[in-house]
This record gives structure tokens, C-alpha cells and sequence, in this order.
DNA sequence: GTGAAAGCGCTAACAT
DNA sequence: ATGTTAGCGCTTTCAC
């Protein structure tokens, strides 16, 4: 493995010269600079990251901590594509990207500032973190640069991208209303995710003025998760028959409610309409297809690592980023909908 | 940030002894030991893996080199299930994973080499890579231990998993043979892909076996991508109306020839039956479910990591592990199948 | 424009 | 059982 030594000892100049050279300094001749160079590459000269980033005291790695990288979460391919976004981003601007995975089933006790400390990352994304996660305290109060993914905190050291949950919901409960649905209920994710609440929050909203009542028991947790959201559709349309349409908080949801509606022998949308949340893959594909409030996780992931570099070198004037979500008309919601 | 040498000063001991406790050496005395362990968790330290990395000349770290990591492959949850894996079994035994990606628009002109070097990973895993990739001649002649997936080349520091893809496309025609058909077509990907060599040999072998004529024009090329191979589906269904069956070497191939099919104004599979292969995702959501040949992805992921970090501590026996794949019987070939 | 020397945090002979 | 010393490959004062 040659090094700046070697280099140094075929060029005849000094490491300090070597250095200087191949990192671009103005004072050195140039002369020296393109011989170093040549003699770089005819020795098939890498640098050694681990010895630059020990004495410049920073790695340009960032770490990407994801919660419930699990062989299932492929069907939601949010994880994935905030991912390659991420990653999209990174190589564009030649910083590495280390993958954290809080599910590893030996659940390595190491906190999260551990984990990024000993790696000397020189800041992180967090996707997919609980509200009531402990890692998420350790993050406000460790001064490790970091980005969260649909997580509103903010401070020195801390940014956040996301969408406008309000709004989606709303979104998605107008275009309901348009269709003329007058009894709508709602399955929400979990109590402890941000964007459970401000959807719940939307989906009022949108009701309230729409000029329609609001039914607290006409709202069911699904924990978003497919089968869970089933059971809850289940119950609620038997319970309310009155119930024409579903606003779900996830597309994984709403199939799942697509599938309780055909179980009781009824149909989507003619009798009962659903409209999901994310536009993950499975909805394009689903029959009927499932209308939905689009997100783009890539451009998430993209934006959040753009933000986090951004505060890294000190060029973040807000350390929020706030995306738009765009409604997708098919067939879940509109008959004959090509 | 606390350093050893922190911990050596306030426990009035040298910093060798704190690097020798600290890592658990037998040669310190047990109450020195407890000491600096009490300590170092005071002070809240972390190792610097960076400068151990230096000085040990390894960094504990394996690249995953992907080819491919778009938004749009998250159709194919190949590439995602495979990472899944190699994270699982990395963080098992406490190593970490660093993402490569081969499709940064900014195509880095580094080379595998140099980017394995650069960031003194102790090996890599690549998947996506196409056997006329250039980086593949690289790892051959670099010496860098390399777990390839899907491809078969193996020497001292090269291994390799996969599946037996002969005996999946055998079993996937088999069952086509099975169901009564004699005329069956075969969409593949493209030619520079070993499964699909591999799997097109499977095909030809089955056929010989059931007695069944081989066409050379009853195979089309479509390069593992869906309208390619609906097109290509089109085109066969309209020149050789005999067929009543595709063997797809890709789900998202079949998914394609399934629309072809329908677009034809006839049936799956009452009129064509469609199988594929990988077993992603959206096979069981499709209408009709697809019937395909199911690779473990997750399995082939996680396997890849093991060996690879078996090889690196010197106990690998063989550097070939070979993954067993299944039919999986759904809608798109058996009728009424529940 | 170039070099000598110090040091980043750690491990590993080699003493003692 | 513990300390002394050297050095991993690099950047960075500080001299000249």
C-alpha cells in the first residue's frame, strides 16, 4: 500500500510537499505538483481516510440510523428510498454514508452517540425513530450534527425535513368530499409518530370545513400496519355502516382496509372509498389501485442529507426542510378511474 | 472527547495499561481493570475506531458496492432485501457497513479499488454487478476479499453465493409442464447476466426432459425490465398465438408479460399462464397473484456478509455458498388457486 | 517554495 | 502486572 512516504522518497521532496501537492495548496511549484502527481498515480496511490480523518478530526462519513430495517419494511419502501436518496446525495459530494440499523436482533446496547462517536461520523439521519424512542433524547442533548426525518426538533445541532402533514390530510379528505362522501372515517398510524398526529390534526380540519362532524370513534389506530388496519376497518364498518370512505395514514393501511371492505362483500370504490398515505409501489399495483397522498422519500432522504452537510460545514441558514405531497387520483376513490 | 489518555491520568496509570483493560487483556490486574472500566464510563468514552483502524490496519468496516440504487428499483426489492441481510448479520458481529453506490450521476471515476482502499474497508460485498462491468475484472485482480452475489468466480480472496438458478428454472417449467402445457415462451434478462444464462440452461434442460420442442425465437430478451418484456410478450403472442405459458427469469418481467397478456384481450392464466422468479414483493399483491420461483434475499444478504467476514478472519473453508430457492404456487399459473 | 518536527488516539513490541 | 517507546499515515505549524 503506498503512502505519501513512498511518494515522498521517489520524488525527492519531503511528505510535507507531497501533502501540499496532492491536496491542492497553491504554494508549491508547479513543476513539483505535477511531478508528485504523476508519480501518485503511477504508484496507485490511495489516501488513507482513517489517518486523515484522525488528525483532521473528521471522517466526511455521515451515519444513516434507521429504525425496523427488517426483511418485512421492503413492502413499505420508505425506508429504501429515503435511503437511496441519501445516498444519492452523499456520493455527490464525495462523503460516505454508514448504515445503522437499531434492529439488530443481538440489540447492541450501545447508545446512539456511541455508535457515532466511535465511528467518528460527522453526523447522522435518523428515519423512522418513535417520538418516544430514547434515542431521540440522546440526539437533542449530544452535540453530534444530526437531521431527523419527519420529526419537528430543532436547535443548534439539530434540523428536520418533512412534509406538511396538515395539509396532505386535508388533501386527501377534500378530494373525498368532492366525491360527495359525507361519512368518513380515519385509520391513523400510532400515537407516538409525529406525522399520526398532525394527519389526525388535517383530517379535523379538512371535516371541519367541509361543514361534516368529527366522530372520535370513527378514528382507529392501525399502528400502520396492514393487518391491524384490516381488524379496525373490519370493526368500524360493521359497527357504522353509515361509514363510505376510509383516510388511511399509510398505504400499507389502506390495502389492508381494501381488503377488510371486499371481505364483508362490498366494493371499492362503488361502496366504501380509501385513499392512503406515501404512494408506496404496492399502491400502483394493488386492484383497484389505491388513490393516495404522494410523497417523495427519495427527494426526503436527498434534502435531509443536503441539509446535514449544509450544517456540517456551516452553510445551513434554516435547519428546516419542509416538502411538498401531491394527491394521486386512482381507482380506490374514483369509479372507472383510467 | 475523552481519550485513553484521559483515563490513564485520572486513574494514575499509563495508557497502555487503559488499552489493555480496556480490551480486555489477561495480563491486568482485576482491580486496575475495574477501576479504568469505571472510569472510562464516567468520563463517557469511546474508542476512536479510527485511530485503532489506523494503527490495527483494519477498520472493522465492509463495503456493499450496489449497482443500481435508484428510485425506481425499490419495485424490485431485490437490492433492499439483500442490504437488509448484510446489515443484520454485520451488526451481529459488531462490524459496520459502508454504502457504495455505482450510479451516482456525478459518476465518480474512482475505481472499486481505490474507493475499498480510500476507505480501508476489510472487504466487499458487491450485488447488481453485470459480469462486463468493468469493476469486476478489478476485484479478480485486486486483492481485496470479495463476496460476489450472483456471480460465480472464486480464487483465493473472491468468493461468491447464490442460488442453483439450472434448478429453479427447471422447477418453475416443470410445473408449467405439470399443469399440461406444451408450448411455453421464455422472457430473460439480458445477456451478460450469469442467472440468466444459467436460467435459460434451466429452461432448455426442462423442456428436454418433459419432451418438448426448444425454439430458439420463443425466447425474447427483456433486459429485467417490465415494459420491455411486455413488449416483447406482445410480439411473441402475436407471431406464435401457441403459446400458452411464459417462464419470466424476473417478477417484474412477468408483471409485464401479465399486462401483455391482458392488453390481448385474454386471460391469466385461463388462456396464458405466467411464472416468474425472485418472489418481490408486489407478486402477491398483483391480480392475479404471480406464481414464481422465491429466492431468499434477505438469506443471500446476510449469507454474503457471513462469509465474507469468515474469510476475513480466516475461517472460511469453502467461498461458495449456493441458497436454495421455491415454488411458490399462486394465481397466475393455477386456476382458482386460493 | 520547501522541509523538519509535532501530534491526532491508539496498539504493540520490549523492557522492567 | 505495569510503563516506555515507537509508529500507523496523515496534516499542520513554524522555520528557512
Amino acid at each position: 500500500m503506498t503512502t505519501i512516504k513512498d511518494i515522498a522518497k521517489a520524488a525527492g521532496v519531503s511528505i510535507t510537499t507531497v501533502s501540499r501537492a496532492l491536496n491542492g495548496y497553491s504554494d508549491v511549484n508547479e513543476k513539483t505538483r505535477q511531478k508528485i502527481i504523476d508519480i501518485a498515480k503511477q504508484l496507485n496511490y490511495s489516501p488513507n481516510t482513517l489517518a486523515r480523518g484522525l488528525v483532521m478530526n473528521k471522517s466526511k462519513t455521515i451515519g444513516l440510523l434507521v429504525s425496523g430495517l427488517t426483511r418485512e419494511s421492503a413492502k413499505d419502501n420508505f425506508t429504501f428510498e429515503v435511503l437511496a436518496g441519501v445516498n444519492q446525495y452523499v456520493g455527490e459530494v464525495d462523503y460516505d454514508m454508514v448504515l445503522f440499523s437499531t434492529t439488530s436482533t443481538k440489540q447492541r446496547e450501545k447508545t446512539y452517540t456511541q455508535l457515532c462517536r466511535e465511528r467518528r461520523v460527522d453526523g447522522a439521519i435518523l428515519q423512522g425513530i418513535r417520538v418516544d424512542d430514547p434515542y431521540l433524547q440522546e440526539v437533542v442533548e449530544s452535540d453530534i450534527p444530526c437531521v431527523l426525518i419527519d420529526i419537528p426538533i430543532e436547535s443548534e445541532t439539530v434540523g428536520y425535513v418533512t412534509t406538511d402533514n396538515v395539509l396532505g390530510a386535508k388533501k386527501a379528505v377534500r378530494h373525498l368530499v368532492e366525491l360527495g362522501h359525507k361519512c368518513i372515517a380515519m385509520i391513523n398510524g400510532y400515537e407516538y409518530a409525529f406525522v399520526s398526529e398532525q394527519r389526525l390534526k388535517g383530517f379535523k380540519e379538512a371535516l371541519f370545513e367541509a361543514d361534516l362532524p368529527f366522530y372520535e370513534h370513527w378514528v382507529a389506530n392501525g399502528a400502520f400496519k396492514e393487518e391491524q388496519a384490516e381488524q379496525e376497518a373490519i370493526r368500524l364498518l360493521t359497527e357504522y355502516p353509515d361509514i363510505t370512505a376510509f383516510f388511511c395514514a399509510s398505504d400499507l393501511m389502506a390495502l389492508g382496509v381494501m381488503k377488510a371492505v371486499k371481505q364483508l362483500g362490498k366494493r371499492v370504490p362503488d361502496d366504501v372509498a380509501v385513499i392512503g398515505y406515501d404512494d408506496i409501489i404496492l399502491a400502483s399495483y394493488a386492484t383497484p389501485t389505491l388513490s393516495t397522498i404522494a410523497q417523495n422519500k427519495f427527494a426526503m432522504g436527498y434534502e435531509a442529507a443536503k441539509l446535514l452537510i449544509q450544517m456540517l460545514e456551516g452553510k445551513a441558514q434554516s435547519h428546516v426542510r419542509i416538502l411538498e405531497t401531491e394527491l394521486k387520483m386512482r381507482e380506490s376513490t374514483v369509479k372507472n378511474h383510467k
